[in-house]
DNA sequence: CTACCAATCTGGTCTGACCAGATCAAGCAG
DNA sequence: CTGCTTGATCTGGTCAGACCAGATTGGTAG
């Protein structure tokens, strides 16, 4: 589970974005032109504007011909993606959004193991069982956590059968896979974290729908309680752009 | 209510997808080269690599080195708003897509509702009633029924005050936007949705949270199964690329 | 002080060039 | 005839430089 980005002018993209977040612009900005952009990057002016184009689709910036480079807010401008890239890189911490995506994570989520429990096939029990084992593994090696629970989630979801579903959760996950970076370095959270989604697959398994969404509602509410507990006692390390 | 494309390069975008349907290229065909893609659009190279990298970026197409242009598939490589943009010029038209569509739809549509019961303000209701009337001049003027059946919808969510919610919803009511545009060319059916239309603001003015589920997921269904209908009827005029 | 004009800056577009792999066909050696 | 080598050709990736048409800006002439 990467973050989309072409990697051809992704690295463009990503240093346009890094001197957004350095220099602290917010929406309606302007950014240096495409000319100055091109030297300070050290690369071409067409190489450049490949990477506006991305950012243009994206809604992060817009051309104003004539005029210059400007930023958008991404929260209120559109593409889901466009908010996917900025939180995974730190870009936006606004406090309502993280409330809006857990809210929207617990709905969508919830309905979709409610789905799953429906119609879940033998496939789709191993591959759980296959992630959960990564999952665990992961949790032995000391790898990403935050990754590896993205993966376990996305596969509990696509047994509902409904793609659109995957597809509408995957930015979610994404999107607070970074607020969980710091989450999951307690070790105690990582075992409860292990046995929740041990019960996942078990009510998946048993096709038992309410326990299924009952585990939904408690498991992500308790991640984001957990995760904003942190973030009052640590601080808000992020700034917000938008 | 318009499909997010970049004015600049959107010439050469829509240029590219419009090939890809004509020549009816499926997933994992080859494009022309970027070359012979200029040539034939009578567009600079350069443009048409602005093109490609949004395409690339929408997960399109895949650029590979030294090889060529690639199509990607829409449903399996990611990228939702790539799905909007195909399904909006009728790219694809897979069933179990439509029927993935309507399902999370209703899912989003019917919590993000109960929320709205729960949330709304004031200043949402006046702004349901405005689009409301929008709505019904529209059919009044014989406008684009579908554009103004998406933003009601939409300003419904909005009332759950919820952006996520709304952004989540957005690309699924404008996937299904093609599919409805022969169906509000009856007369009843406009008429019909218009008193639904009324029944929704009613239910959330009254912040009657049942009353509003129900309404959703009968209207939904209702129209999806009108939908599936015409399809029948009037022969799958689209063919699925992917 | 005002009005006007020219230099300058902007994004938008095009041309043409070079690079480095990949591909493939021709030709040579066996 | 077979098999390997070699070179022409094609690919996307990148760059430099040019022109255009508006918008902005600054200074100058009235």
């Amino acid at each position: 589970m990467a973050i989309p980005l072409s990697s051809e002018t992704s690295h463009t993209v990503r240093k346009t974005l890094e001197f957004v977040q350095h220099h602290r612009l917010a929406r309606g900005d302007r950014l240096p032109s495409e000319r100055e952009l091109s030297e300070r990057f050290g690369v071409a002016r067409s190489s450049v504007r490949e990477a506006l184009a991305v950012l243009d689709a994206m809604r992060i910036t817009e051309r104003r011909p004539k005029s210059g480079i400007y930023l958008r807010n991404a929260v209120e401008d559109g593409g889901l993606d466009a908010l996917v890239l900025q939180a995974d890189l730190g870009l936006t911490f606004d406090p309502q959004i993280t409330r809006d995506v857990t809210e929207a994570r617990i709905i969508c989520e919830e309905q979709a193991l409610r789905l799953a429990c429906q119609r879940r096939t033998d496939a789709d029990l191993s591959k759980l069982h296959q992630t959960l084992q990564a999952y665990a593994a992961t949790i032995q090696a000391g790898g990403d956590m935050a990754e590896a629970d993205v993966d376990f989630h996305l596969a509990l979801v696509a047994a509902s059968q409904n793609r659109i579903l995957v597809r509408t959760l995957t930015p979610l996950m994404l999107m607070s896979r970074r607020w969980r970076q710091r989450y999951f370095e307690s070790e105690a959270i990582r075992r409860r974290s292990l046995d929740d989604h041990h019960a996942f697959v078990a009510a998946v398994e048993a096709r038992d729908e309410a326990a299924a969404a009952a585990l939904v509602r408690c498991h992500v509410e308790t991640a984001a309680a957990d995760v904003r507990a942190l973030a009052e006692q640590g601080g808000t390390t992020s700034t917000n752009s938008t």
